[in-house]
DNA sequence: GCAACTGTTATATTATAACTATAACAGTCA
DNA sequence: TGACTGTTATAGTTATAATATAACAGTTGC
């Protein structure tokens, strides 16, 4: 899994490692089971603390992602371990009509937003 | 223009407030030239400090959405003025392409997201 | 049991962001 | 002039983000 932090984002770094990581689930880069580096591995390797790893790797438990067994490591769950509950797709929805609302301001139309969905999945095309 | 803030929401009150003003344009609820509240007025009526009003005012300036008058007020400004640019465009399409992760793991299909953005557009059709 | 690995907890520190409070300053306009 | 605009300055509080170190506790293989 590769992974690339901007350090001087206005986007937390543990949000931006959870999104790193819940994107290589959809493209099937890491499969259901597999392990993730232990928080000292990839705190090293990523040249973070370690308390920002367990964070991200914390809240991903928290919403299903994984699980954390102590002394063994983070393992990724299986799909129907965290299929959209009906509040998940309320705050979906509530993300696509902020960013909604900003494209239509800015002139963009149904159809451009639509094709830019197309394109994001077509990118996540993975046999998960 | 009805705006309803939520105090222990993990989004800050500044951009809530952004977004609500955003939504407001997009809908056509507030026009292009009209006038918005002063940071007073609006920091009153929704129990904030005037700093917080003055921050969402300032960026939504950056923006392109509205135009600040020293001494007159905060003016909407013409959808020629914030229409998308290349870089608008790749902005929103990285957080389209975040959503559509999480949602593909969540096993949303693309027509599902399509859906939703079809939907929140007709939530905002206005002649604006 | 021991060693080497897991995640966890505790404590502390630094930096930044978010929000509030109060006051004064400066431009606009009837 | 007075009543409204946004702006700036100053200060303080609170919360979040990130770091640093250390110790604790569970797992596993030798």
């Amino acid at each position: 899994m590769i992974i690339k932090l901007l350090l001087d984002s206005d986007i937390p770094l543990y949000q931006q490692l959870k999104d790193k990581i819940v994107y290589a689930i959809a493209t099937g880069e890491v499969k259901q089971g597999e392990q993730l580096p232990s928080v000292r591995q990839l705190s090293s390797s990523l040249s973070i603390n370690l308390h920002t790893v367990n964070k991200a790797y914390t809240q991903l438990s928290v919403e299903g992602f994984v699980t954390i067994l102590k002394g063994r490591g983070v393992l990724v769950n299986t799909k129907d371990m965290y299929a959209a509950s009906d509040n998940d797709r309320k705050k979906i929805f509530e993300q696509i009509q902020t960013i909604c609302a900003e494209a239509k301001c800015r002139s963009l139309d149904a159809d451009e937003i639509i094709n830019m969905c197309n394109k994001a999945y077509t990118t996540l095309k993975g046999d998960n």
